[in-house]
DNA sequence: ACTGTGTATCACCTATTAGTGACAGCATCT
DNA sequence: AGATGCTGTCACTAATAGGTGATACACAGT
């Protein structure tokens, strides 16, 4: 009982994350919420106007998508680079990046199953970013290949399949899926498949 | 009131499929289940021993995987097929054939939230599918290609997660995928990647 | 006609969910 | 001191979930 508004909102918002982390998106619920948080459920209602309102707050809190920055590598000098493995490294680094944000796999996989506020700002945050990615990429190479958005989206949604996939199974199409070995064969083949094809146009 | 023990469970196995097609997994209960079917619900489980053993029946009574037939398309001559073009086709071909399925759909959706018997059996129709192709593809064209598990495993992921997607959301990363308009850009993508894939090899 | 056997219905239980109204405690201002 | 307002607690409702025991009904064989 603290008698603290902020921070007792303070604590709902982050309960959300520690609950998402351990029992995943199926489990948050507004009871499960105030348990996790050591606080009245009423409060929820009070302070955030139901389970939305808290899941918009703690989205506003963290980012949980990488930035373009953090996908595009620390060694970008403009212009420099082998233009095939450009798209390739981005790719790797975006798959790395998302298999250490286990809270961002959780928001992944249920944004495959229904839509909420959380959800939303992940849908934003990535078509944004995609479409950052590809002006530059278009703004540093001239003319853009045939389709880069068709071409990243395919990898992308690869990518975010297996890594939400990996949540519950270990394999997936006679790939480990849950090892380092098995992502290692994965990543060569982005970078395969970006090299040829773009060595290809 | 049938009093016919096979054409209630009948009634009750085709009824997992109407629920799915029209609610989607996530309101697939018991109690659902029974007054879809217009059955009383103890019935589930007495004949079924409860829900799992109504998914295992409804597993074994529909094929919501494409055959391997299925995929690789009607007119295949054995040696006579531009080697380049045969995976593109068959994943090709497997978007198609998910996209006609909307069960199926709603099934690659639901194992990525839990397991289940429907699942589970899902899961090993497509390892042994993904074995069949791959073992046929070696056979017919000597030494495989490097890591076509992976390659498969990629492009597979792709196509699955667009297709879950497209449940609910018209676009991802730029592109439409709730159209033949937007797919048909991914298709041709597909095709691209594959074939500067395997002549780069 | 009577008795079992299998089929289906009904009525209930417990647990959990989202959501609300009433109340208790503390602080601050008048 | 007393009134007001904010913070937090408690107790409740209604809906829904999975699951079970007792009962009604029809049909077979005797």
């Amino acid at each position: 009982m603290l008698r603290n508004k902020e921070q007792t909102k303070q604590k709902i918002v982050t309960a959300v994350g520690g609950l998402l982390a351990r029992d995943g998106f199926a489990k948050l619920g507004v009871n499960a919420l105030a348990r996790e948080a050591g606080v009245d459920k009423v409060l929820i209602y009070r302070y955030f106007d139901g389970l939305p309102g808290v899941l918009r707050s703690y989205a506003e809190s963290t980012d949980f998508w990488p930035s373009a920055a953090e996908v595009l590598g620390q060694d970008q000098a403009p212009g420099h680079q082998d233009s095939s493995r450009i798209i390739g490294d981005i790719m790797v680094n975006l798959a790395r990046a998302l298999r250490n944000r286990p809270l961002t796999t959780e928001i992944l996989a249920w944004e495959l199953v229904e839509q909420n506020e959380l959800t939303n700002i992940l849908f934003e945050r990535r078509e944004q970013w995609a479409l950052t990615l590809i002006e530059d990429y278009a703004f540093e190479h001239g003319q853009a290949p045939a389709d880069l958005p068709a071409l990243t989206a395919l990898l992308n949604a690869a990518i975010n399949y297996l890594i939400v996939r990996g949540r519950t199974t270990p394999v997936f199409n006679l790939v480990e899926i849950d090892t380092d070995r098995g992502w290692e064969r994965l990543e060569n083949m982005i970078r395969a498949l970006c090299k040829s094809y773009f060595s290809a146009i």
